[in-house]
DNA sequence: GCTGACGATATTGTTGACAATTTCGTCGAT
DNA sequence: ATCGACGAAATTGTCAACAATATCGTCAGC
């Protein structure tokens, strides 16, 4: 995982006054790739990207280190905190047992909006895959289980899942180029839906949590034929 | 939940020279109920306490925010953040997707030297029962459940159940002042090790699962009379 | 060619001063 | 006595300069 400890890149200035946060800003280039784990976050880099201050900065940085996506050191700055296979499988076997939790709340508590609005993206997930979409199907797929989990009434587990998943954020794209798994994800997808409306909190659990399982077993499929 | 946003104090110099974390520092005071939920964490204060220097006081608080522990407004600063009873339900039932994960793993995986350990816990758990000693009983709890957390191989949940424990920390205390509970609990755990022991992974997840719902509860029950 | 010492550059750590904002007490009018 | 305006004090936000450390290229010696 994250073979690439990229050198830093110089840039030109580009947001002119003012800068809503900092940390948002790091946290969203962490999220999209554009900083790859390993990566050294020089603080001038950023100051000459962002137009912000050195004591922004570098409080930006300390915060994101709290949020456990950067790691400093001392006298060598901070840099993406990159994640091993291990770890990686270590974070989705978190999102089993917190997204299995949140989908049994949702089946428990979820109201009837929101069980419509989860319905629609299904079918929208539904055509693309009929398109072979994958791209397409990533995005609906993360809105799915966002749904699910914000769905769930649980904050607090919202909020772990999204620093769990912000390390694995490429990755969750990457499955669904195989379209074998495409079908089966959605196919799981669906088949929680019916879970759910049945009101079978704890099927809808264990659905899950298999599905989540799969998505790493695919994963470490990609990942382990990268590196042979 | 927090009832006193509580005054800042003032308080004596007294870590002279060197500062190993503002951070630690901070939070270890949080944890032991010496910075209650709601009170305000005055960046003077802080430096006169520690010594530290402003911008390492600053950091750290914006590390802390970025941990969830601290909330840092518009200058107005850094203050404890406070829960609801709400809050601390949605807490609880991630502890209990997680820490039952936890026992899942730690019963598949856990070498013969942690059982010996968690085996050796027990006893101490029990005399602590019989001797009617409610403070002692809680520090074993807590050794107890992170022994089986940190044995389950997995960081990255006993990482994010540590986060989750800190704002609840006092109160995982206070239920064992009642000895209904305390009898309870130990039977709880004594049932769990003979699950552990005999390799039903899932079953001890199940249990886990329960004893912490059941935690719960107690707590609930304790803070609504508090508050009747 | 390789190794290790040395120095220039780059980067981070630390400190202090100043600006912006809130907080709190004071005082006068009603 | 209550309310609101006003101003001083307290607190936080921001910035720039300087110190400490690491990084990297250079070069002498073997």
């Amino acid at each position: 995982m994250s073979p690439a400890p990229t050198p830093t890149l110089p840039g030109s200035p580009q947001r002119p006054p003012n800068g809503p946060e900092i940390a948002d800003w790091v946290r969203q280039r962490i999220r999209t790739g554009r900083f790859v784990p390993g990566q050294r976050l020089v603080e001038v880099d950023i100051i000459r990207q962002t137009g912000a201050s050195r004591s922004k900065v570098r409080e930006a940085l300390k915060r994101l280190e709290g949020e456990g996506l950067v790691q400093i050191e001392e006298f060598r700055g901070a840099s993406v905190r990159s994640s091993t296979l291990d770890e990686v499988r270590q974070i989705y076997r978190a999102r089993m047992a917190l997204e299995g939790m949140a989908a049994h709340d949702f089946t428990l508590g979820a109201s009837s909006a929101l069980l419509d609005r989860l319905k629609a993206l299904q079918d929208q997930l539904d055509a693309s895959v009929r398109e072979r979409a994958p791209d397409r199907f990533g995005r609906l797929n993360n809105e799915w289980h966002r749904l699910i989990v914000e769905g769930s009434g649980n904050r607090v587990i919202a909020d772990h899942l999204q620093r769990l998943n912000v390390p694995i954020h490429r990755l969750l794209f990457e499955s669904f180029y195989d379209e074998e798994r495409l079908k089966t994800a959605n196919a799981d997808h669906q088949h929680m839906l019916g879970l759910i409306l049945a009101g079978d909190a704890e099927g809808a659990e264990r659905a899950m949590r298999r599905h989540i399982a799969d998505g790493f077993e695919t994963l470490a499929r990609i990942e382990s034929e990268f590196y042979s």
